[in-house]
DNA sequence: TAAATATATCGTAACATTACGATATGTCAA
DNA sequence: TTGACATATCGTAATGTTACGATATATTTA
């Protein structure tokens, strides 16, 4: 019936409650449009809190704040440097995700 | 550790604000734990509405709730037969984002 | 036609998220 | 030490999401 046409192969799909609890709280923190384009930037280099305010156009305690979120979820890490405060992708499979989405967002692509 | 170290090179980071909103909706209603369960279970079969809200324990009309906010963001597409309507996946991306959260949270990877 | 089944919609209360001004902390330079 | 700068935190109003009982529709069976 069904099934596997395309390269996606390995992966199970988890039945623990815990696990789609877990990855649903990830995907709320991505599932903003300020933090996406963080993560996108961020996946091309590091940058400081007032750099990312300012692409987003956003004042710099807003974008603290996301920064803060995406770190709890173990997205991002940040290194301070004198009174700047760099972040940068911890999470390794952000790159492979924002690819997926990348792909199918572009409107270049579409 | 598995596969497709390959596939993460073409895709551009989209300025266009609306391609970040876009995405952000869709990654919101994604980011659910009851839907991402329907998704994996849709992305292996087609089931009724009634079939996966027994699945993930919910009332029938919560699951039909939750069917519909994925079929306005053009995940599913719905086909019904008698009384029974069927979901299944429509968006071709979404196999490959589950892959990649699947790898991510399935506990027996980590 | 009436009852049973499967699904969908409505209204709303509970809860979560977001934005933002005000304020606090830490760092540098004069 | 003072003032400016960069970032972080707090309180809260506005907004969005979720769950769920009640009810509606559409289909099948008796």
């Amino acid at each position: 019936m069904n099934a596997k046409t395309t390269t996606v192969s390995k992966s199970k799909p988890f039945t623990d409650l815990q696990a789609l609890n877990q990855a649903a709280e990830c995907l709320r923190t991505l599932a903003h449009p300020h933090r996406l384009r963080m993560i996108q930037m961020l996946l091309r280099g590091r940058y400081t809190v007032g750099e990312l305010a300012e692409a987003c156009q956003i004042a710099n305690h807003m974008a603290s704040e996301h920064l803060r979120l995406m770190q709890r979820c173990g997205f991002l890490t940040n290194l301070k440097e004198g009174r700047k405060n760099y972040y940068q992708v911890a999470e390794p499979h952000l790159a492979q995700i924002m690819h997926c989405i990348e792909t199918r967002f572009d409107a270049n692509n579409q």
